[in-house]
DNA sequence: TACTCGTGGCG
DNA sequence: TCGCCAAGAGT
């Protein structure tokens, strides 16, 4: 349970705080919903410096909501590009159509109808809703969780979803009604100038009289923070086919769900096998220096010319990729899934940065040679 | 509920 | 180099 609260004044202490020099950001100081919309969009799950290139980017592309509706899903999705997350960009451009025809091409003014559109959930909606329309939603994230362990020494894991409830129901019975959108804004910004999650500066908190964890010296200890960690890690095999007649590279685009939805990827060895192979001409011209495992050598059989070209490693948020990347040609026109796309063609089109990497490491080679 | 979904920075 | 973390949502 919640300690009773020592000292409620922190809410306007925290406002004066805030109100007296914040950090500049495009988004800030601004009531438009489709700009707060983006941003928050954006800002999840990832720092503000980078957020504010790409949305200065997008809103010059897209605007306003009439815009970013009428947009083909391919040109959203290379705005986003290496932003990560890319369903966030999917389901933007899915949310703007709905609004577009059903919310008369403006944001929803109520939770329950902005909790229906797809990207939205309870941080997004409470922080649209009262930074651009002054509804006293409290929008809880992970500063606010670890600004309020503090506050008031939580013992709950904050990791679980009913102790952003719990925090949520509190935070909403003492916001201040005039001022929702800065008070949560405040609490965002404390949390991530100040009240850090490593090495938290308690001497220039504003608060700091008021925080039970710097009272019982527990600031460095809380939140608390308790989960399982299941990263695996995959053994990757990536082929980069160039065909030099064509001067193309063999690519496919992802399905639109999944791990990089929607996103180009190169071909990798269980992608093709997924295929079957599906390869017309099998069993040609194998080179056999590389058989280092059976794997490996079973896909060799469907590709000439053969050779590896280095390595390389991404960590995804659960799952490690060790990847070992070969140049192939490959003794067949096509491939099921598949297409052949013209180098000049290539930039155009919208990478994750796995494979930005290993585009990278292609065109270095080629300069070198 | 538990798992999935990117990327960059930091100690 | 490595694990952790950061303005969450979908399934």
């Amino acid at each position: 349970m919640i300690k009773p609260i020592p000292d409620e004044a922190w809410v306007r202490k925290l406002l004066d705080w805030f109100d007296a020099g914040n950090r500049i950001m495009p988004w800030r100081n601004t009531k438009d919903p489709y700009k707060r919309w983006i941003s928050e969009i954006m800002l999840q799950q990832t720092k503000v410096e980078t957020v504010i290139p790409y949305y200065e980017k997008f809103m010059t592309c897209f605007p306003n909501i009439q815009a970013l509706a009428a947009a083909n899903e391919d040109d959203v999705l290379k705005q986003w590009e290496g932003l990560g997350y890319y369903s966030r960009a999917r389901n933007l451009l899915k949310a703007a159509r709905i609004m577009q025809e059903e919310h008369d091409g403006t944001f929803p003014e109520s939770e329950k109808e902005a909790l229906k559109l797809p990207g939205i959930g309870p941080y997004t909606a409470a922080a649209v809703l009262s930074m651009a329309y002054d509804m006293p939603l409290s929008s809880v994230d992970g500063n606010v969780m670890r600004v309020f362990s503090r506050i008031y020494a939580l013992k709950e894991n904050v990791l679980e979803p009913r102790a952003v409830k719990l925090v949520r129901t509190k935070l909403e019975s003492m916001i201040p009604k005039d001022r929702p959108g800065d008070f949560n804004e405040s609490m965002m910004e404390l949390g991530a100038v100040v009240c850090l999650p490593n090495n938290p500066r308690c001497i220039d908190c504003p608060i700091q009289n008021s925080c039970q964890a710097k009272k019982s010296g527990l600031a460095q200890e809380l939140p608390i923070r308790i989960k399982k960690n299941n990263k695996k890690i995959l053994e990757k095999h990536v082929f980069v086919v160039w065909n030099k007649k064509k001067d193309a590279l063999l690519l496919k685009r992802n399905p639109s769900k999944g791990l990089l939805g929607g996103m180009w990827v190169f071909p990798t060895q269980e992608s093709l096998e997924s295929k079957q192979g599906l390869v017309q001409e099998n069993n040609k011209g194998y080179n056999n220096e590389n058989k280092e495992s059976e794997e490996e050598t079973r896909l060799l059989t469907t590709m000439v010319m053969t050779r590896k070209i280095g390595k390389a490693k991404h960590i995804f948020s659960h799952q490690q990729w060790n990847m070992t990347i070969y140049e192939a040609e490959i003794d067949s026109s096509d491939i099921m899934g598949y297409q052949w796309i013209q180098l000049s063609e290539i930039e155009k089109l919208a990478f994750p940065e796995v494979y930005q990497k290993v585009l990278r490491s292609i065109s270095l080679d080629s300069a070198d040679s």
